[in-house]
DNA sequence: TCAATTGGGGACGCAGGCGTCTCTTAATCA
DNA sequence: TGATTAAGAGACGCCTGCGTCCCCAATTGA
């Protein structure tokens, strides 16, 4: 709601420094309003700028969009890679935790935020939801099946019979506690999750 | 997309006959374009009638929806009752069959996309979203509770830690494949929901 | 230090959608 | 059957937001 910049004096911006701005400001305005009402104007102040700078790098306004998801996704803004593969301590357990809770904090961040809201103009905008699924959602589910089948390997617990459906339903109860409540799981409801429905699903008990 | 009316002598409707007609309109305008997008002249048009009749009934677009939106939960225009008190037949995976399948289907029909439409405008309208989750949400998710005890009380599974969080178990992996594939499961997925997620969480094995 | 770029700011025309209003005509009721 | 009410159709003014364009100033590089 306040302005993002303070400092009146500041010196003017181009080039990559400003172009992330106006990414941030996207993702921030995305977050808030969704896409169907998005504007241009609002964008260019949040990033304070005009608009002219926005048109002369996207031609509109589905352009820009994309080119801002394109480039959280393809440089991992979004998905912090998590020291790549995880750290395989803990057991299970401690890999749950730390998948599902970075899986809720990215919900809560404003880039987490829009790619919530492109996914949720699935039917009107196929391509942008389909671009979110595949180099955000995909890897997570990866992530997950690779932690599960860890275990299995380990002999911590049984082989499920389908490690894809499995690997699935701690993200679909996290997903489930944002479209009830709003928000994201805190840590102690993801342990719930993973204790109460993950765990026993997965053979523990 | 084509005429809802192909008869072009139809007699002119009022009244109750004709709100109902509006009804049907606002949902599926709802379903296919979203609140945000959603115009008075599009719902007119598919209601087969002027803007005039629109406005003589609500004062504006926030208003019609809500109006249609709570006709339709009071009257259990989305909800079916599933004859009430489902048929205690089956055992509790016939229960959770029902139950879940009726989800998927309600998730199919203008209406209940019109709902998820307002969830989805949660940020923007928490009044909106709230009667949802109220009207239409928590029924169906006291209902399962119910079904989980009643197996309870059969000696059919142990007693869960957490009626609440393990009845959210099925309806998550509903809307998680909703929200990935953009559409409801079909008989058989859902039917590997039961038995590979939803049953082992309960301790049937 | 000067020329070439690019940013900040905003005016402009256009399109679409809201909510109002008018006009004609069908349905209803006394 | 005549009077009354409300439907179907759409014109209208207004506002908002898109995409273009212009001006001036700050930054950059030769």
């Amino acid at each position: 709601m306040v302005e993002d910049l303070a400092d009146q004096t500041r010196t003017r911006r181009r080039g990559a420094v400003l172009e992330q701005a106006i990414r941030d400001a996207v993702f921030a305005e995305l977050s808030e309003s969704g896409y169907a009402a998005l504007n241009m104007e609002a964008v260019a102040a949040r990033a304070g700028t005009g608009k002219a700078p926005l048109y002369r790098r996207w031609s509109n306004k589905r352009d820009m969009v994309v080119g801002a998801i394109d480039q959280a996704l393809s440089t991992g803004a979004v998905l912090p890679e998590e020291d790549d593969q995880s750290p395989e301590t803990g057991g299970l357990r401690a890999e749950l935790m730390i998948l599902l809770g970075s899986m809720a904090s990215t919900m809560r961040s404003a880039p987490g935020r829009a790619m919530h809201a492109l996914i949720e103009e699935r039917h009107r905008h196929p391509e942008l939801a389909q671009a979110v699924i595949t180099h955000l959602i995909q890897p997570r589910l990866a992530r997950l099946a690779v932690a599960i089948r860890r275990a299995v390997n380990r002999g911590e617990i049984p082989p499920p019979v389908s490690v894809e459906l499995i690997a699935r339903v701690g993200p679909a109860m996290v997903l489930q506690h944002e479209l009830e409540h709003g928000q994201a799981p805190t840590t102690a409801e993801i342990a719930d999750i993973v204790d109460l429905v993950v765990l026993p699903v997965l053979g523990t008990r």
